[in-house]
DNA sequence: ACCGGTCCCTGTTAGC
DNA sequence: TGCTAACAGGGACCGG
């Protein structure tokens, strides 16, 4: 599923695909993956509909595309969560199917070859004429130059949705991408991410500290920063040698800092090898399989040695999840987890 | 106001 | 072999 760095890639290709592009038609094909739209499917493509695409922007696990503003409409934006299995596809006119997302679902948490049946139907896709649709097409935005960008999602967490736009409360921009100090309503409460140069990290340390609640669930609440999921909470614990269960009370200053430094390094480090090569066909999807494959020291390594210690790293329930931990490195905190 | 638990959804896989 | 249950995931939402 697509993590932030995933994402960011997503929202580099968006830049680099669609910006200027005017969307011309859209088509809903699954109700459901525009829940999050107030007036619903009809509105949502009705205000989409001669609108031209701005701006490509990110911040946490959300995306969105400003549009341009003008008579008749609200300073609004396609703001856009691909959840655990949305991917867009830029389809351009009289190519191939151009894998702007990454990637078929589950390959991250099973590590393994890319589904040669979900991506090759992508490869064999003809000309604009006879386009053979993505089992998995919810939406498809036509652009003025004839090319589509097509939102697929296997699961369905993802949404799709046109909400106004409020300044941000820092006057600094939306997230990365941003050229205004604006973010969509729904956003406005989620926190500036890692990658954000607008974060202020020791602000983030003084209120994980303040929280009273344990590590882990401290870093995966996306009001205290953002984009930080199950995954890279259990490699930045990890790197950081902590236990996710130490209430965050009991931590230090310099405790907190280093989760958060070693969660902006796993993140950096997956973007530089996912992000490297964008344009050519697949390589998101093997490159982050590829990653994850290599480069998980922790997460879903149940029994597999420590890459430090060799240790068998051990999986814990966490919150209708799992935790894993390396035992020896992450030494659980004395008062066993609530 | 804060915190933890539940649910949304689908395809794959484990287990009976 | 064929079925069901468990599982993965982020975040909105709700109840204490």
């Amino acid at each position: 599923m697509p993590e932030l760095p995933e994402v960011e890639t997503v929202r580099d290709g968006l830049a680099r695909h669609v910006l200027g592009r005017t969307v011309v038609g859209v088509e809903v094909r699954r109700d459901y993956s525009v829940r999050r739209h107030d007036g619903g499917p009809v509105d949502f493509a009705a205000r989409l509909t001669g609108r031209r695409l701005e701006a490509a922007v990110r911040r946490g696990k959300f995306l969105w595309l400003l549009l341009d503003a003008g008579p008749g409409h609200g300073d609004d934006a396609l703001l856009a969560h691909l959840g655990m299995s949305g991917q867009l596809l830029v389809r351009g006119p009289g190519r191939p199917a151009t894998v702007v997302v990454t990637g078929p679902a589950g390959r991250l948490d099973r590590p393994g070859p890319p589904d040669p049946v979900d991506v090759p139907d992508l490869v064999a896709a003809p000309g604009p004429e006879g386009w053979v649709d993505h089992p998995h097409l919810r939406v498809r935005f036509a652009l003025d130059d004839g090319s589509a960008l097509d939102f697929v999602d296997q699961r369905t967490f993802g949404h799709l949705s046109v909400p106004d736009l409020l300044p941000t409360a820092d006057g600094a921009p939306g997230g990365l991408g941003s050229p205004r100090a604006v973010v969509p309503a729904p956003v406005a409460h989620i926190a500036r991410d890692l990658l954000d140069p607008a974060l202020d990290r020791a602000a983030v340390v003084d209120a994980v500290r303040s929280r009273r609640t344990e590590l882990k669930r401290a870093l995966l609440d996306q009001t205290l920063v953002s984009g930080i999921g199950n995954i890279y909470a259990d490699e930045a614990l990890w790197r950081a040698r902590l236990h996710g269960g130490r209430p965050t009370a009991t931590l230090r200053r310099a405790e907190v800092a280093r989760v958060l430094d070693a969660a902006a390094e796993v993140m950096s480090e997956a973007l530089a090898q996912g992000g490297t090569s964008f344009d050519a066909l697949y390589v998101d999807v093997n490159g982050a399989s590829g990653y994850f494959d290599r480069s998980l020291a922790v997460y879903g390594q149940e029994g597999r040695p420590c890459p430090r210690c060799g240790t068998p790293v051990r999986r814990d329930a966490f919150a209708n999840r799992s935790s894993f931990t390396c035992p020896r490195c992450q030494p659980r905190p004395r008062r066993p987890r609530a």
